[in-house]
DNA sequence: TACTTTTATTGTAATAACTACAGAATTGTA
DNA sequence: TACAATTCTGTAGTTATTACAATAAAAGTA
C-alpha cells in the first residue's frame, strides 16, 4: 500500500484511502481491467466502497497521466497503469486483453499533420487466443 | 442506389431497400457515422426505418467485412466502408472522427505470436482538431 | 482544540448505447 | 396462389456511464 502512495505522489494525486487501493490494484493486477472488475475486487474488502469513487478515481488517474484508457474494447472502458509504449491484443471470444510488447517502438511516433494536433496513439489488435481456439 | 447495389452483392450480402439506403449513406458520407447519424439522416426519408434495423445492417456488414467497425471513440461505435489500411483520428473536443493515410503501411502489418491468432489491427490517434483549437 | 473551508466519497436517479425477442412485412420458390 | 424463409419493426429489457445532492473526511486557520 506504501508503494502505490508513493506512485500517486509522482502524478501529484493526493492519495486517499480509495485512491490507494485502485491503484494498488491496477499495479499488482496487470490486466486492464474494466471498472466493474476493479470495484468487484475490491469491494469485499472495503464494504463502503462506491462504485462511483471508481469512476471518479479513474477518471483522475487518467486525467494525470498515471492511467490510460484503452478503447480496445467496445463494450467498456478498460485501465493500464503501464504508459509505456505498447500495444494490446483483445481476444473477440473470451475478451480478455493482453500486452503486446513486441512491436516496433517506431510504430508509436506522432504523424504530422497541419489540420490536428496529435498527441496519443493506440495500437490495438485482435483475434483468438489460443485457449478460446482450443489448443 | 444502383452502386451500393452492386457493392453489397461483391460482399455476398442480399441488397434490401434498408441494406442499400445504409451502404449508399456510408459510401457518400465518409464521416465515421454512429448507428445515431445514420438513422437521422435516414429517417427522414425512411419514416418507417426502425434503429434496429440500422443496428442489424451494420452487424451484418460488419460480419461480411464490408465494413469496419472502429473502437477509437468509447461514446458509441462507428463505422468506417473505407476497409484499407489506414489510421484514424479522433479529436478529444468535438468528438469527430478523421482518416489518416500518412501512416507508413508496415504499422498494419500483424505481428507474430505463439499465444494469439492475430488477425486485425486499429491504429488509432487523438488529439485536438484545428477547428477546435480556434485556427 | 474548535471551527471553517475545501476536498473526497457515497448513493440515488437519470441518460444513452446496445441487445433480445416476438410479431409484421417482405421476398423467394414451387 | 400458397407456403417457407428472410428481413424489418417496435417494444421492452440490460448495462455502462454520468449528474448531482448529501454525507464524510481532510486540511487550513485562529
Amino acid at each position: 500500500m506504501l508503494e502505490s502512495h508513493q506512485y500517486l505522489r509522482q502524478f501529484s494525486i493526493k492519495p486517499s484511502v480509495q485512491r490507494s487501493a485502485v491503484m494498488n490494484f491496477l499495479l499488482n493486477n496487470r490486466i486492464h481491467p474494466t471498472i466493474d472488475e476493479i470495484y468487484l475486487a475490491l469491494s469485499p474488502s472495503m464494504p463502503t466502497l462506491s462504485k462511483t469513487t471508481v469512476y471518479n478515481t479513474l477518471d483522475l488517474f487518467v486525467e494525470k497521466g498515471a492511467v490510460r484508457a484503452l478503447a480496445i474494447d467496445e463494450r467498456n472502458a478498460r485501465y493500464d497503469v503501464d504508459i509505456s509504449a505498447h500495444a494490446h491484443f483483445m481476444c473477440k471470444s473470451c475478451g480478455k486483453v493482453h500486452d503486446i510488447f513486441n512491436v516496433n517502438p517506431t510504430y508509436f511516433q506522432l504523424p504530422q499533420s497541419d489540420k490536428f494536433t496529435i498527441d496519443c496513439v493506440e495500437i490495438s489488435y485482435s483475434g483468438m487466443c489460443n485457449t478460446c481456439k482450443g489448443n
